[in-house]
DNA sequence: CCTACCGATCGGTAGG
DNA sequence: CCTACCGATCGGTAGG
């Protein structure tokens, strides 16, 4: 996810020399050949999208060499298989979720140490993972986990459990004021199930936004009284 | 899910007379040949079962056969294609669980009108259906539904409206009583989700019986006071 | 990154 | 319900 949102720009004069030159094969989406990463990410990127629309064992890897137009052998040279393909996409989701969550929690700390304003920022922020659109890899996780290997899984349990533990002294604290009416444990586990599922009814284009949706959801789990 | 449960039991002494005359085939699990739809229902079982460990796509029809003691043609004499399969095990577990809901509620209504009482038994009797041993169905309709078709969707669809459909008036209770701080549609995919994830991640063996979860989850989402 | 290819596996069928 | 089989597709590789 390096240089990711640049991914498909126009390249530089010295990559389209390069184009000229050697003029084999087909034409490509863009003119972009730079051999520098790009095509990693969108590998990743169209795998990603793939695989939570037809899931890992129902997606070809042609069809993904297909999705970023090149042809079937091709993503070999990339990734050394197709499960190698499945970790990074949540290897990279899964990081990038951290580093907005810290990010968004440093945001707020400064200015609200209320419990509930907390857990309300944390579930805003995971809905704005969840449904943000290209982000695909907390479906994919969710429903291909059991095609990792277990080594794969082992590294992917590493970094959720690090994303998870941020909520644990959170509810914890609810659950002492005694606004959160669940043990702690258990309700993260019931919490996560509700918000992750909203990934396959809800819809942007209408209905609530994401803020209401947030709002709603922290409103249902957490009563308001007691504040602080 | 006719003649259900009965399913593996011993056969007949005509049944056995059968099996003596055609020694042909190698040993099955039971003696059992009968050709009245026991075994439809055994595959029906193994494909759930498969389905939901492997998923739909990574599941072959062989190893279907397989773990009914068939060879790998056999199943389509019994379901003319591998969806019809999917589609079955989906359709089968739904509408147990329609009859199983019904039942549930049925036995309360005499004694308590209390909607609070009314969540806590569709609570438990969904994790009763969702977590019992043998019962993949809800994993698989969760995992796979995109695996059906079209017209096998809409089907399906029709008695999980039911079923859901049921949860409605009582959630609008409770959110006009004000123990459920949440309006009811978007209250009921939340719960859902938070219900059904529990697949995941519930352990018979240890922790909290199925009665526990039932009781804390019921907390978690409508609050005790105001009862009626 | 493409071409050309391989062995394995898959859903499904005919014919009994 | 088995045997024998088919065409299609798949993940992956060698060699450039």
């Amino acid at each position: 996810m390096d240089r990711a949102s640049a991914s498909s720009e126009t390249p530089g004069p010295a990559a389209q020399a390069v184009v000229a030159k050697r003029g084999r094969g087909r034409p490509r989406k863009t003119l972009d050949e730079r051999d520098d990463g790009n095509r990693r990410v969108e590998l990743v990127r169209a795998a990603g999208s793939l695989f939570r629309r037809k899931g890992f064992a129902a997606t070809s890897t042609r069809d993904i060499a297909a999705a970023v137009g090149m042809r079937s052998g091709s993503p070999f040279y990339h990734f050394k298989s197709k499960g190698a393909l499945l970790f990074e996409v949540m290897r990279q989701g899964m990081e990038e979720a951290c580093r907005k969550q810290a990010e968004a929690l440093q945001k707020t700390e400064e200015t609200t140490p209320d419990s509930r304003a907390l857990l309300a920022v944390l579930i805003h922020n995971h809905f704005a993972i969840l449904l943000s659109r290209g982000s695909d890899f907390i479906p994919v996780m969710l429903y291909e986990w059991r095609s990792l290997s277990a080594a794969q899984r082992k590294q992917i349990a590493l970094i959720k459990d690090q994303y998870e533990a941020v909520w644990v002294p959170v509810l914890e604290g609810l659950h002492r004021s005694g606004q959160l009416r669940c043990e702690p444990k258990l309700a993260r586990l019931l919490i996560f199930g509700a918000l992750n599922w909203s990934a396959q009814w809800f819809d942007a284009r209408r209905g609530a936004s994401l803020a209401d949706l947030a709002a709603a959801a922290t409103d249902l789990f957490v009563a308001k009284g007691k504040a602080q």
